[in-house]
DNA sequence: AGACGTACCTGACCGC
DNA sequence: TGCGGTCAGGTACGTC
């Protein structure tokens, strides 16, 4: 599932039950998902209460008041879903697929998080690509997770002469590049697809060819893309869900992901969407209009 | 150093 | 109905 845009949308749905809420009890079903949680994992979370959540690249951060911040990253199929609880259990809806009994209780409910808001948040992931663990606050910068990523392409400082000067003598196509987490923090393959189909470049142009004229272009692009897909909630394919069960739309609005042999979204085009294999993943282009 | 293939895991879907 | 093959939004690691 989850890109840049699916974990802002996560963020922004667990951010009322998580922001100033405690955590009241905290339930692993299992021991790992892609790492071992940590020893202590609920002890650790139990009682803590979140000072901030954000976000960097493809990662949730949790500050605790504790000095330890909770990390945790959606891998491929990861899913954050909130229900109401606690006294009464009485807040608004149930928009979900199953009961409140059964809620944390499927095959691949594998974190139950209780706040005080009172919410319970179940972590469920059917392939086990994500991860949680816990990290000194103080000391994320310098994690082996965190210490080579790239700017946030919504950041300032991702700006024309940053690409450039990342770009530069780089030898591998731009959309390999594009999805190289060093480069540039938080795109996958769906949004590097679209911001070069945007850009009207095509995907296996080589880095240090994408021509100076085209860097503000695909600039633009990244940061647009992301920005459009934020506000529709993320893209829902088969795993990303908003935190209250509803979807996603920003699949509605592909150019080219997961369009092979329709014709190109753009105007006056007359091209025909082409799916290649770019260093094993799916690569969606309009041969015609991306040079 | 950097680029590539492969592994991790489960489930959905397609053709036979 | 079943079986094998392929594919899936990500990242880490070994190898050249």
């Amino acid at each position: 599932m989850p890109e840049l845009p699916e974990v802002e949308t996560v963020r922004l749905g667990l951010k009322p039950v998580l922001e100033g809420r405690q955590f009241t009890q905290v339930k692993t079903r299992r021991g790992d998902l892609r790492v071992p949680f940590p020893s202590g994992f609920e002890t650790r979370l139990s009682g803590r209460k979140v000072n901030r959540l954000r976000r960097r690249a493809k990662y949730l951060v949790a500050d605790l008041d504790s000095g330890e911040s909770l990390v945790i990253h959606l891998g491929m199929s990861g899913r954050m879903t909130v229900y109401a609880s606690g006294a009464g259990r009485k807040i608004g809806s149930y928009v979900h697929d199953v009961g409140e009994a059964d809620a944390g209780h499927g095959k691949h409910d594998h974190v139950i998080l209780e706040t005080d808001a009172p919410a319970m948040i179940v972590f469920t992931d059917h392939r086990r690509f994500g991860l949680m663990i816990l990290v000194e606050t103080d000391q994320l910068d310098s994690h082996p997770l965190f210490k080579g990523l790239g700017p946030e392409p919504l950041s300032d400082e991702f700006d024309v002469t940053f690409l450039k000067k990342a770009l530069k003598g780089k030898k591998t196509p731009i959309k390999s590049a594009l999805l190289d987490q060093r480069v540039i923090a938080g795109l996958g393959n769906i949004y590097v697809c679209e911001a070069l189909w945007r850009a009207k470049i095509s995907p296996k142009r080589l880095a240090k060819r994408v021509t100076p004229q085209t860097m503000a272009p695909l600039v633009k692009a990244i940061k647009a893309v992301l920005a459009d897909a934020i506000k529709a909630g993320g893209s829902s394919l088969r795993d990303h869900k908003r935190v209250d069960g509803e979807l996603g739309y920003f699949q509605k609005s592909f150019a080219v992901y997961d369009r092979a042999g329709k014709s190109c979204s753009r105007k006056d085009c007359g091209g025909t969407v082409k799916r290649i294999v770019q260093a094993g993943r799916s690569t969606f282009y309009c041969p015609t209009c991306q040079k």
